[in-house]
DNA sequence: ACATGTTGTGTACGACTGTACACATGGACT
DNA sequence: AGTCCATGTGTACAGTCGTACACAACATGT
């Protein structure tokens, strides 16, 4: 057999994934969401649905490995232009606000799958943060940033770090993607908690004269 | 007309929350959850609903009302007991997880309702959250402990700390309440986390001779 | 004792749900 | 060429959904 897919490779199954991004752009929560709705965004027959995914979990699911890739393009980004390591925290910020409004549904998804009703969803997106927690420490390693820290302690702060902006999530999603103002207040609330762990971390374990 | 209320006041209202909170604990999400499943799991006719409440949100929103109280009365109970300043964050988080244990399905209520898809309860929980740092912020100042901040950037420090501890209940989420080696790491991780930013807090401003 | 308002029940209906099945299409293989 | 199989469609059905309506029970104020 070949490596292509037939025609246009999942064309369909493409139509269905955004369909759900759609909806939850939209305001409604994935675990709310029916086959039949989701087909009916789509543009599809609803049978159409089980040709590519089992249920709706399964495609939930997808959407996560999706959403890895969204997270490694932004680091990606992340790392391409954070050059000066005094700016490091803003730059940093500002690209995962912007991602997460150009992604917004995305983002949307993955701070409701944390506490969705998805067992499997929520360890996917879970090691998914895990991942890119891990992948911080290596960079701030590599910077020479935290020699001071035991390799449990830099993970402990890369963990707060990627839970606190995480959380920045929920607080992106109560503001509509156009309030500028309010968007660059929970920028610059993000960047001072993330420069309170970073001086909580210098001073870790040696605490002042 | 007289102040009681007729027969057994609200016994079917409670019989109803009650029942969203047990459908809940079971796993499921609020989301999704239907006024025919509930009054189900309630023992109650569908209609019965209606007397009470005007739609599953309007049951939500009240929901977060008991909710605050759950809060008062932990928030009561860890001032009592945090009497040494030493072991102020272990006694505190140690109280958290208890309550989040012993009224689990409220808390991972809260947790859903978070990122959930009313907008009315997604205020009333962050309003909820942003009145506990308030009180938190209180405390300190009162038990001298942050005279070296400012006003906003103790403010600013209390915030941080309630996500983070809000954050793991999306943890305690994860493992089933027996598990007590798994609640016991939660724990330790969430003081540790708290650690880290009382010892940023403490060199705010004042990075270090 | 009576009228009133609140709470719970039973029935009913139209809309929507998940999914099973048979069938059409067309590219990929021999 | 013929065959296979992944993909998409149409129809169908039994179950569930929200909710409207009429009625029963009963605590209350007069």
């Amino acid at each position: 057999m070949s490596e292509r897919k037939r025609r246009k490779p999942g064309e369909t199954r493409d139509k269905l994934m955004s369909a759900v991004l759609t909806l939850v752009g939209k305001g409604r929560h994935f675990a709310s969401l029916g086959i039949r709705e989701v087909t009916r965004q789509a543009g599809v027959v609803p049978t159409s649905f089980y040709r590519h995914f089992r249920n709706m979990d399964d495609l939930g699911l997808q959407l996560v490995d999706e959403l890895g890739l969204v997270l490694r393009r932004m680091m990606r980004e992340a790392r391409e232009n954070v050059l000066q390591a005094d700016k490091l925290i803003e730059e940093s910020v500002g690209i995962f606000v912007s991602h997460a409004q150009a992604n917004r549904s995305f983002f949307l998804f993955m701070a409701q799958g944390l506490a969705g009703e998805s067992r499997a969803i929520q360890d996917g997106i879970r090691s998914e943060m895990r991942y890119f927690a891990s992948e911080l420490a290596n960079d701030l390693r590599r910077l020479k940033m935290a020699d001071h820290l035991s390799d449990g302690d830099l993970d402990m702060t890369c963990d707060l770090v990627v839970r606190s902006v995480a959380f920045s999530l929920t607080d992106l999603i109560g503001v509509s993607a156009e309030d500028e103002y309010q968007v660059e207040q929970i920028r610059k609330r993000t960047c001072r908690f993330l420069q309170l762990i970073f001086v909580g971390a210098a001073h870790w374990n040696n605490p002042q004269p």
